[in-house]
DNA sequence: TCTGGGGTCCTAGGACCC
DNA sequence: TCTGGGGTCCTAGGACCC
């Protein structure tokens, strides 16, 4: 079981990532208040914050709440670069790095005392490096947990650090409104303050039945756990990509058919060009549908063999489109997107293992490194030399 | 010009298999 | 005639995150 005893989980965070880029590159932006996305907002500069303006507004209200502000259109290969420069830093400081998003990440700093210093030593030099090397702002949450970790560095923006000792947890999390956790959103939260349950305090006095039946078992379960201070999650790189989408916003005017067949052949461009790049294939397809009421619906359909073909790719999509015809006539449509899930290493070989149950798994698998001469095993899949073998359902020992 | 674009995980029912 | 339990896969929807 994992439980580490000290405070030496970092989460890094930076601070309005796209907007700070922008401030860094272009002089004339620093010290304003800045809106990346004219029609949505991507990153508001805390100098735009301070207006009210926050991440996915709508673009009319934000210029309504701040009228100076500068509108940027994003430049989504600086942010990319600037990630890379980032994470790289991270690498630098830690053995183990779990890449959340483009602009944050867990380090697990245990054991790192000698070469390194305190949790919180090596903190402050990360923040000083991202700062002076890069000219980003950063904050850094540590904690014995990813979950307070996470919750520091929301607690501590911007541009700041906070520590939470062993010992502070539950004063610290108990204090804390619900929304602050991470999971609860706006219909949990609801769910929560609707039964005048409001600080994280109150959760945790809840009986774990009482939750799982307001929010589901998994949910329930987890925010029980969390409240408490229990986190046993690791510090892991991240495993690899499921599912790989695009999608494309209409706005409310009425579209003729053809027009979202010719959006439909371009969001299977971009997504089958990824997927390839990636060397992976796919073998589900799925249509994404947003309506003029802002409801959803998602239609899919599973193929017999993976692929990373275009065509097929297409077609399967074009099917599920005409399949959601009487839908969208219906019910209008704002949104189109194709996702591509269920996904196969391009060179994988499925190898369908018989063997002896009374044999101990990593003999087994000694046996098929030495079958298939030698390789790593990564979540079920034993990548050769030159090809993938995908190994399934392995017995308990 | 109300509401972008990219993801993850969970739930639940039905088909199908042993 | 009535009665099982356990498991996987597929489809659809929903909550949440950055």
């Amino acid at each position: 079981m994992f439980v580490p005893a000290e405070a030496a989980i970092l989460h890094a965070d930076l601070d309005s990532f796209y907007a700070s880029v922008e401030q860094r590159d272009a002089p004339r932006l620093r010290r304003r208040p800045v809106i990346v996305g004219a029609g949505v907002v991507l990153a508001a500069s805390y100098e735009a914050k301070a207006f009210g303006i926050r991440t996915a507004m709508g673009g009319r209200e934000a210029r309504r709440l701040c009228p100076q502000a500068i509108v940027v259109s994003p430049r989504m290969s600086a942010y990319s670069e600037a990630s890379k420069a980032v994470f790289a830093v991270f690498e630098d400081t830690a053995p183990t790095v779990e890449a959340l998003s483009i602009d944050e990440a867990f380090l697990d700093v245990r054991g790192l005392r000698h070469i390194s210093g305190s949790p919180r030593q090596i903190a402050v030099r990360l923040r000083a490096r991202v700062r002076e090397e890069l000219g980003l702002p950063i904050t850094v949450g540590v904690a014995r947990t990813k979950f307070l970790a996470k919750v520091a560095s929301a607690v501590a923006k911007p541009d700041g650090l906070l520590v939470v000792p062993p010992e502070r947890e539950l004063a610290f999390l108990h204090a804390l409104p619900i929304e602050r956790l991470w999971g609860v959103g706006g219909v949990t939260a609801g769910k929560l303050r609707r039964r005048g349950i409001s600080t994280v305090r109150e959760v945790a006095e809840l009986p774990e039945a009482t939750l799982i039946s307001m929010l589901g078992r998994a949910a329930g379960r987890h925010l029980h756990a969390l409240a408490r201070g229990y986190d046993p999650r690791p510090v892991e790189v991240r495993r690899r990509r499921r599912s790989i989408g695009a999608q494309r916003a209409l706005g409310r005017r009425r579209r003729p058919p053809d027009e979202l067949t010719t959006a439909l052949i371009g969001l299977v461009d971009r997504v089958t060009r990824r997927l390839r790049k990636a060397r992976r294939l796919c073998r589900t397809v799925v249509l994404r549908l947003r309506f003029d009421d802002f409801t959803r619906a998602t239609r899919s359909h599973t193929l017999a063999e993976a692929t990373a073909h275009t065509h097929t790719i297409l077609a399967t999509a074009t099917g599920l489109l005409e399949q959601s015809g009487p839908l969208i006539e219906r019910r209008g449509i704002t949104l189109i997107g194709v996702a591509l899930a269920n996904l196969d290493d391009e060179a994988g070989v499925q190898l369908a293992l018989s063997f002896d149950r009374t044999r101990e798994l990593d003999a087994t698998l000694d046996l098929v490194r030495e079958r298939f001469g030698g390789g790593a095993i990564t979540r079920g899949v034993l990548v050769g030399q030159d090809s993938g073998l995908t190994v399934p359902m392995l017995p308990d020992k």
